[in-house]
Parts: C-alpha cells; sequence; structure tokens
DNA sequence: CGAAAGGTTTGATCTGGATCAAATCGCGGC
DNA sequence: GCCGCGATTTGATCCAGATCAAACCTTTCG
C-alpha cells in the first residue's frame, strides 16, 4: 500500500451524496441509487492540502478519486529534474487511469482542494457491470485528448506571449463567476508551475505577464489574482 | 456530405473481414460475427495516396475509419497557417472522434496507405449496444491520451536533439522488423512533418540528423530510410 | 517589530534554435 | 542522358527566450 493511499484511509470522512458536488459529474452522474450507495459506502472525502501528491508517478494506483473541489494538477518529471505539467482538472472531474496498474504521471493538488476516494477495485467492476459509466469515463478521456492535443499545438507552436495569454484564457474560461466579456478569478498555479504547464522559465512568464499588464490586457491585483477586463482581447492574442 | 465522403463511396472496394488486418483490432476485434458482418455490408475499403485529408479539421464528420496499412497523421493547424502534428496512427487504429460531431482536427494519410471506411451512425449504434466495443474505444482512448501527455513532455522540455532522437524511437518502435537492440525502417514523414511533429523548423531536423549520423547513432541510408544500430544509445539521448 | 524564507519582478547577458540564403541531392518526365 | 523542381542539407546571421544575478515583495514566526 502506497503513502498516499495510507493517507487517505486515516484522514476521510464518511461520504454523503445528496449534497457532493460531483453528484452529477462523470463517475456518480452515471450510477444507479443503488450503486450510488455501494460507492459511497466505500469511499471517503478527503481534504488535500495544496501541494500534496495524490497519485506519485510510477507508482501502483489503488484508488481513484473525484475532484470536490480546487484544481489539481497532471505532472511528468523527467529523471534530471525537468517537469511539464501535462493537464489541469477541475471539479467534479475524474481522477485515475483505469485499465492500467501503473500510473505515467504525478497527481497533485495546485490549490487546497478536497477530493472523493474510492477504491480501485470496485469502481473498475463497476465500470464493467454499467455501460453508462464507461461511456461516461471514455467520453471525458477523449474530453481530455481534445484538450491535451490543443495544449500540444501551444507547447509547439506558439510564442510565449501567446503561452501565457493561451495559459490566463484557460483558467478565466474554468473559474465559475464571469460575465460574458470579463473575468475575473484566482490563478491556482504559482510562476514556476505556469512555466512548467507552458514550457518556459518563471522569468519569461514574468516579464511576459508584465507585458500584459502595461497593455492592458489584463489587470495584477495581487501575483495570484487577475483581472482580465476584455476577453476577447485575451482570446485574440493567444491567437 | 462533404468532399472526403463522397470520395469514398466511389473509390472503395468491397470489403473481405475474414484476411483483414484489422480483424482483432480496436473495433473489429470487439464485435460478434453478426455485427461483423453487418458492418462489413456497409464498409469500403479504400486506397488513400500520401498527402490525402481523410478528415478536415472543422468538418462535420459523417465516417469512421480503420487503418489497414500505413500512417497517418493527425494535425492542428493556426489560422495564420502555423502547424502541429499531435499524433500519428498505425495500422489497426481507430480513427475518429465518437461522440462529438465537428473534428477539432485533420487526419492525413502520411504514407500510401488503406483504410476501411463506415458510416458513422453505425457504428456509434453499435457502440451504445456494445459494452465491449465502448470498452475497447476507451481503452485505445486512454493510450492516446497517454501518448499525448509523453509528447507533451517532449515539446515543453526536451532539446531539438532530444527531440529528434525521441521521434526517431517513435517510429522505430512502431516500426515491426527490429531486432532487439537494432532497428532499421522508412520514415513516414518528411523533414517538413518532423519539424511539425516536433515543434521546430526543418533546417534544425536536418542539422540534428546529421549530428546523429556524425555520432554514429543512426546511419541515413536515404532521406527517408534510417538504420539505429543500438537503440539502446538513441534512447539514451532522447533522454 | 524584525528577521528569515519563499515567491516574484526586473536587469544584463548569453545561446539554442529561428531565419535568411544558397548549394546540393534525387527523381520523374522528356 | 539531361532538365526542372521539390526536398534536403549546409552556411551565415539574428533574436526570443534562457541563464545568471540582484532587488523587491509577502508571509510567517520568534
Amino acid at each position: 500500500m502506497d503513502v498516499a493511499h495510507s493517507e487517505v484511509f486515516h484522514a476521510g470522512t464518511p461520504v454523503a451524496c445528496s449534497s457532493c458536488q460531483a453528484r452529477h459529474g462523470v463517475v456518480c452522474g452515471a450510477l444507479s441509487d443503488h450503486q450510488l450507495k455501494e460507492l459511497g459506502r466505500h469511499s471517503l472525502r478527503r481534504k488535500v492540502d495544496a501541494g500534496a501528491e495524490i497519485i506519485a508517478q510510477g507508482a501502483e494506483t489503488s484508488f481513484y478519486s473525484n475532484i470536490m473541489r480546487g484544481v489539481v494538477k497532471l505532472c511528468k518529471v523527467m529523471p534530471d529534474g525537468r517537469q511539464q505539467i501535462v493537464g489541469l482538472q477541475f471539479a467534479p472531474d475524474f481522477v485515475g487511469r483505469p485499465f492500467v496498474r501503473e500510473s505515467t504521471l504525478s497527481a497533485e493538488a495546485a490549490t487546497d482542494a478536497e477530493i472523493c476516494v474510492f477504491p480501485r477495485n470496485l469502481l473498475d467492476r463497476m465500470i464493467a457491470e454499467t455501460p453508462e459509466l464507461q461511456r461516461s469515463l471514455h467520453d471525458q478521456a477523449l474530453n481530455e485528448l481534445d484538450a491535451a492535443r490543443e495544449w500540444m499545438l501551444t507547447l509547439g507552436r506558439r510564442t510565449a506571449e501567446e503561452k501565457v495569454a493561451s495559459l490566463l484564457h484557460l483558467i478565466a474560461t474554468h473559474a465559475e463567476p464571469q460575465t460574458a466579456i470579463s473575468a475575473d478569478f484566482d490563478l491556482p498555479l504559482s510562476r514556476a508551475e505556469i512555466a512548467d504547464f507552458l514550457g518556459l522559465t518563471i522569468e519569461t512568464v514574468s516579464r511576459q505577464m508584465t507585458r500584459l499588464r502595461k497593455r492592458g490586457v489584463i489587470l495584477i491585483e495581487s501575483s495570484r489574482h487577475i483581472v482580465v477586463p476584455d476577453m476577447n482581447e485575451l482570446e485574440k492574442i493567444s491567437a
């Protein structure tokens, strides 16, 4: 049993599905009442601090989870320490890799987060028994694949300025409270994490952010809080 | 009806599944005899020349296909013409994007290829009716997602030399005839396509290839034919 | 409050890969 | 066999983003 797993089953609280954020999410939205009850009996809600690892790269995964609150980053690290963030997940996404025992990436809480953890074996059985659940997870996988490929275009072909604008656009789009044209949100990532998502250095990220600020495209209320007066402008810059 | 679609149904030949390369592939391997027969009745085998488009970016997709022979590249292009290859697919992979009407990328034959084309509606129905098929496509989607994320690491964090070595390793690994340590294969991509896969320019690709040749890591028998005497060496360089 | 420690910004300089330019190769057509 | 044309290689130069270095904020904690 890996460390994270044992932590989970000491730190969790019992699950109440009825008022849950993820009740109609990818996993739970596809289950019958009976299945939901069974899954609930074996699930625990758990708080994870920003920076805490949920799944370690290379580790065997004995559980899956749903994100209830917060942002989770998916990372790959090379033996020499170079690092790339390969995805961000938001509530109520499902976190895990069905059909494969060993994770090829790590999942870490980017912000303080809450997750609902359940045993891998149980969900695997439910996937096999429930076409609707398989379909729902298949759908999430395909959406993540589209997002990954879109990001490959960003990594391979966009300039530093376009990359930073793309990231701000991505996050603004996933942060809830926004009007049609303006947005106002907290960055779930530090400058170092942004650099690791964009394939840049922190210095370049910082410089591009101040350039966008000086041009009036964004306001930096604090290093973690951004206001975008005109999302169309931002989108135009991200090309 | 889009152009590619109408072409398909004029250029194809009837399908004989029994001797098919993809009989046990992602789609057909998951079907009952009866379903296979039905799918076969509505499928056509089609030859596509290198460079021909199978699905256009932004187009509505009215069909899916299986790759029987050859290599297919998945591309994204930006309005200003910048281009990124976001995936390579080999026989007997499935090509298509279930659950979504409009393709966010284009699929083009990288080499002369043969594909087996079938109507979208029919396969969508079979997916809904056949958990085993859903599972099989889900599995392919997750494998493609893993590959996409691995490539994000390459695009974001590897040097030009490591990128080229990674590409050669990827292709060598998917080309069949190889001993344990050496490999000998045709490149399915031009220098320009390699550049678009790696987020580099053709000049840089060319220079890195000659560097690898001068170091004895590869032999360039012709611009499209490569020999790798020691795959471990190549893998080490790709980091 | 003041000191220590991260995280972030800003500045100066360097460099890997891009860009611009020109051979050279390879191949199909005549 | 020779010509023409696209693909590839090679060379010279440039520049976007990396690296090295040094402030400058925040937050925390004694």
